[in-house]
RNA sequence: GACCCCUUCGUCUAGAGGUUAGGACACCACUCUUUCAAGGUGGAGACACGGGUUCGAUUCCCGUAGGGGUCACCA
């Protein structure tokens, strides 16, 4: 219920993938919309043409998607607008706002370099910004330059920041318009934002100094600024920024490895926003409960394990058919018989189960893999400790198990359990000594989910083959060896 | 270097001028138990430092240190 009208907008550059930090962008953006009951736009700044690909594109949409971010309307392609941009670049120049700087790119390093020598920043000096462009050499194509103000400050009153203003000193009269004509992201960022409606402008605070220069353009141009809310960065390991080199990973990553996207943006949003001691936090309870004022000014670190504990209990949460359609297909890479009818019977029967067991998708789909093995099973070596030796106690006791099951009048889990630990009784052993090997036998490993659960999912068939397949040759070859 | 921002357990964080400084993940122990988990119970673990202001500061102010960000005809 809000106010209307509240309009924000993710506006990556599509020159790599989508990670952590531009997707928590793309996250309190789109929070902030629904929230407020606005629209969240997603624009693409891509007037660095030679960097925008097609695949970079793919990753931010596909990555935007599978978070489950949509974007109202249109997507905007900042490349698109060039026009508009070029004309208000013009508008300016003609309103005598900004002006043309003939300096070469060398010039201009020339300068920096002097500046650093002399310890001062380095910044455009503004020797055009006065110059009779009749004294323009020729051959040259100049850029257009805005006249940004030198006496006074700029304050910004940012909604995660607070007050923040600076010395107008310290800016300099950026480029608007490139030597080729094309228009910079400082004047298309401006220009869009006033286009598109946007009033609040959610980005990271590495924007923080733009948006000094960015608010300078609104005023020369008397448009009305956005909000701005500049959230501090996600930090590597490392504690330092994220990027390419720093253990920044396609958010696409963290699906191949079984992360549910619910979990992610739990994970994400407790990144540097709070609500009291609230850790679980669904994504209805997130948009009710969003606001800047929450979000907290330091920068945060990435905790994988947290977030492995966050998706294990969203996988617990999870419907056991959403379940099934995540991990068959995995399943189904190496073990065919998952992607047939009756493999399907056998995951859905222990998933109940084996859910409780999993943080990822991956470790969920391993633990279960078991079901859909083929006959003979490979044994794990610490599972074929537990069988013991050919012909040994163990397996002996087995075949007596399988021979004591299969007559069994109902297959299921209850049955199961007190037809084994009947049995255990008249053996006068403990259920452990049968359920052990059991496990390996049917398993091929010392872990896995309860172990009537497994047998009832296996089916009565399938676990008596796979008790046989260890207890039975084993009795042969004994007997064998003995006659 | 200049400008700007930040600093509570290992990590993410709550918190208020007076609290046993709370929670979560991770860790340890116990419990449950057919294994492994999950669950339950308990434990260890933090206010960067120095000055102020104040009856009292971790909280407010100023420094210091440390960390981070920005200084392109990239975005």
């Amino acid at each position: 219920m809000g106010e209307m009208g509240v309009v924000t907008r993710f506006a990556p550059s599509p020159t790599g993938m989508l990670h952590l930090g531009g997707a928590r962008t793309a996250l309190f953006n789109w929070l902030y919309a629904r929230h407020h009951g606005g629209s969240f736009r997603l624009r693409l700044e891509d007037t660095d043409r030679k960097r925008s690909t097609p695949e970079a594109i793919a990753a931010i949409t596909d990555g935007l998607s599978w978070l489950g971010l949509e974007w109202d309307g249109e997507i905007v392609r900042q490349s698109e607008r060039r026009e508009r941009h070029v004309a208000v670049a013009r508008g300016l120049l003609a309103a005598g706002r900004a002006y043309r700087c003939y300096c070469t790119p060398e010039e201009l390093e020339a300068m920096r370099a002097d500046a650093r020598a002399a310890g001062r920043t380095a910044l455009y000096d503004g020797r055009w910004r006065e110059r009779d462009p009749a004294e323009a050499p020729s051959g040259i194509d100049p850029v257009i330059r805005f006249r940004a103000p030198q006496e006074g400050e700029t304050a910004i009153d940012d909604l995660v920041q607070g007050p923040v203003r600076i010395g107008n000193g310290a800016l300099d009269d950026m480029v608007l318009l490139r030597a080729d004509g094309t228009p910079t992201y400082m004047l298309s960022v401006v220009v869009d934002d006033h286009d598109m409606g946007i009033t609040h402008a959610i980005r990271g605070d590495d924007h923080l100094t733009n948006a000094f220069r960015q608010t300078q353009l609104f005023l020369a141009l008397s448009w009305q600024p956005p909000f701005y809310a500049h959230i501090p960065l996600i930090h590597g390991a490392d504690g330092a920024k994220l990027s390419k080199r720093h253990g920044a990973v396609a958010i696409g990553a963290y699906d191949e490895l079984g992360i549910l996207p619910e979990a992610m943006r739990n994970a994400l949003l407790r990144l540097g926003w709070s609500h009291g001691d609230d850790e679980i936090i669904d994504t209805d309870q997130a948009i009710a409960w969003f606001d800047l004022d929450a979000v907290g000014r330091g920068a945060a670190r990435f905790d994988m394990e947290k977030l492995k504990s966050l998706n294990g209990h969203y996988i617990r949460a999870s419907a056991d058919s959403a379940l099934l359609a995540a991990i068959e297909p995995r399943l189904a890479v190496a073990y065919p018989l998952a992607a047939t009818d009756e493999g399907r019977r056998r995951i859905v029967t222990l998933l109940p189960e084996a859910k409780t067991r999993a943080k990822t998708l991956v470790e969920l789909a391993d633990r279960l893999a078991f079901l859909v093995y083929e006959r003979p099973l490979a044994m794990a070596p610490k599972a074929a400790r537990l069988l013991g030796e050919e012909g040994g106690e163990a397996r002996a006791r087995l075949a007596r198990l399988a021979g004591a099951l299969r007559p069994l009048a109902a297959w299921d889990e209850e049955a199961l359990e007190s037809a084994v630990r009947a049995f255990a009784e008249r053996e006068g052993v403990g259920l452990g000594k049968i359920a052990q090997p059991l496990r390996a036998a049917l398993t091929g490993a010392e872990a896995s989910p309860g172990i009537f659960a497994v047998m009832a999912a296996l089916g009565r068939e399938e676990t008596v083959a796979r008790v046989n397949a260890v207890a039975i040759i084993a009795a042969e070859r004994k007997a064998e060896a003995e006659g």
